[in-house]
DNA sequence: TAAAAAACCTCCCATATGGGAGGTTTTTAT
DNA sequence: ATAAAAACCTCCCATATGGGAGGTTTTTTA
């Protein structure tokens, strides 16, 4: 604390505050960096950031309610691209790692990750202005060789969409599907093949995986 | 560090390394606990145990690898009775809860809980044996309404049903299910009448909304 | 205002899924 | 040693699901 160099300021948004506030302790005992402002979610962190509390380094959960990970990382590379974004996660898909740092992010972490590591990711970035691990390096050249167009625009459902995919992830039949949305069975038929296309995917369960992991369902 | 009572030893098993570091640096700021030793996953904990480093107090992930939760509470309850198992969870549903407490945890803890309320959790642990919050006491109370019986005895799945459980969260047919598992499709049809049962639900979506909130399946 | 797309529909068909009645063999527990 | 259970199987049937060809009506957008 007598240190005369100004420290990195970092900021934290995460909805697991257990997480969040030992990630704070993590952080202020490595040596130059100190945690600026902490965040529940991604409109409380862009509150405090109008508010001009201004970090280095923003490390960020992808799955917050309120306003997400994609959002405020889209958010932030258009008002404030002088901040730094650390994508913290526990899914490790190529869609969401690839997704990230188009929306401008700088780096990207698994929360299944050393410390160390987390160390490393930081003074990457402060450095090089990037931190890829091996592992999401490997993630990001092998997502990008396979689908060079379809996997960088992101995934748009309209509001019927999403309210079927809701009943979806139910054990609800369509033909019951098809009586809560007031619609025949062929309608649900359309809207299923329409998700399909998108979501890339061959049956329910592909929906209720593709659903969980993008956070449009309630557990 | 110059105390003269003996500290609480505290243990902990996550398999978030991030997360499990960082609680660490937490639980060693409380006054009067110290982490003894971190475990990755059940089987670590038990073999670190089994070694004779025993801790008072066992803070524990759910959804382990290797040996979770539901393992490793039950093999404590059994061999090691005064260990006070504190659990660590994401997950907030009844059913978890219970089976949790049924074998043998003496408290139950969200991942977003503020860092004092894991403090009052250990210090309830030490003073009164239990720690019920007041969410988890709720969810105790009106699951116990429910069904007094069946929600009562915990699910016990064979690896033979978890395994077929993980394929059943894909989008593999049954047939194609059969031949990964190098059997007949009507043995399939067998393990999925039995989790139909144990898991009371009556759908292929029911399945895989049971494996992912249990935790059964990585997504 | 014309063209495009979104929202809804009918009829058809193959395969997947869920459910029932029965059976053998091997493993586990008493 | 014997009973129970787990693990595996055959055959049958009804419904659910996934996929295709085609159509009307309303809303959006160029």
């Amino acid at each position: 604390m007598v240190k005369a160099y100004k420290k990195v300021q970092v900021a934290i948004a995460d909805d697991h505050t257990l997480l969040r506030n030992a990630l704070a302790k993590l952080i202020n005992n490595f040596e130059g960096y100190a945690v600026l402002l902490e965040a529940n979610n991604g409109k409380e962190l862009r509150n405090k950031i109008i508010q001009h509390i201004i970090p280095d380094i923003v490390l960020l959960d992808v799955n917050m309610p309120e306003m997400d990970g994609y959002e405020i990382t889209g958010w932030l590379h258009k008002n404030y691209p002088q901040i730094k974004v650390l994508v913290l996660s526990m899914l490790s898909d190529e869609r969401t790692i690839i997704k990230m740092f188009r929306l401008g992010a700088k780096g990207y972490l698994l929360k299944n990750a050393e410390p160390e590591e987390l160390k490393r990711a930081l003074d990457s970035l402060m450095n090089k202005n990037v931190y890829l691990s091996e592992y999401v390096s490997d993630k990001l050249v092998s997502g990008l060789h396979k689908n060079a167009d379809r996997d960088m625009q992101p995934v748009v459902l309209n509001e019927r969409e999403r309210e079927f995919l809701r009943w979806a992830c139910t054990e609800l039949a369509y033909k019951e599907i098809a009586e809560k949305m007031n619609v025949s069975v062929r309608t649900i038929d359309d809207y299923r093949q329409a998700l399909f296309a998108k979501l890339e995917v061959h049956s329910r369960v592909g929906l209720v995986l593709y659903a969980i992991k993008n956070g449009l369902v309630e557990l």
